[in-house]
DNA sequence: TGGCCATTTGGCTAAAATGCCAAATAATTC
DNA sequence: GAATTATTTGGCATTTTAGCCAAATGGCCA
């Protein structure tokens, strides 16, 4: 492949990687109903804030959320909602994958 | 969080993760082209066949993609083709990206 | 059957991702 | 300024992923 294709895929690849965890997808969901800080985050994921932290610092830098700081808290919100759009796809291949279990129960 | 909620996010988590892979992004945007064997496959990537082998069978897996044996040949493509619309929002993400470079460099 | 092509699988090493704890930072309040 | 709360960062052990080679499998054809 060529190095410029390769690069472009490599970029694609480091978004959706920012993605690809139970966690920051929960986040990604929670985030999409309203802005949310840190420690409410924690409360409902119930991993250590630390681990909270470094899950959102990872979309931060892929560009899929933007924080800001406000009082000694921090707020976290989508940068870019069109994300969402990738849940209903995600369940359409967890339908069809649901769908073939059935199949091949027979 | 809830057994059930985390077991919900896994499961979309396993799609997405099935696709964090530039030269899986790669296949997915060659597959929704036209159907492709491995070899084929495989002379585009420039990696180890079995690599690309692997790759493939990562996201069938995921039911991503589904396979069909012709001949001597395994020939991919895609199950779900609403996978492409991910593409025009990590797009949108990378575009915004590059605006916040430019602001950065001010 | 024997040989050849396409593909998958096993095995192994190197690299990356996870998640916790502890320590460092930052803002707030008394 | 000290104590308190919220968050980030460093460090480390564990797990997962990636990619290559070599070996196994399956189909095709002479």
């Amino acid at each position: 492949m060529e190095p410029k294709v390769q690069a472009r895929f490599e970029a694609r690849a480091r978004i959706i990687k920012a993605m690809a965890h139970p966690t920051r997808l929960f986040i990604i969901e929670e985030l999409a109903k309203e802005e949310r800080c840190v420690c409410d985050l924690t409360d409902m994921i119930g991993a250590d804030i630390s681990t909270v932290s470094k899950h959102l610092s990872v979309m931060k830098n892929a560009g899929i959320v933007v924080d800001e700081k406000r009082g000694s808290q921090v707020f976290y919100k989508l940068r870019v909602t069109c994300i969402l759009n990738f849940f209903s796809c995600v369940e359409a291949v967890l339908k069809e994958n649901a769908r073939e279990q059935i199949k091949w129960a027979k």
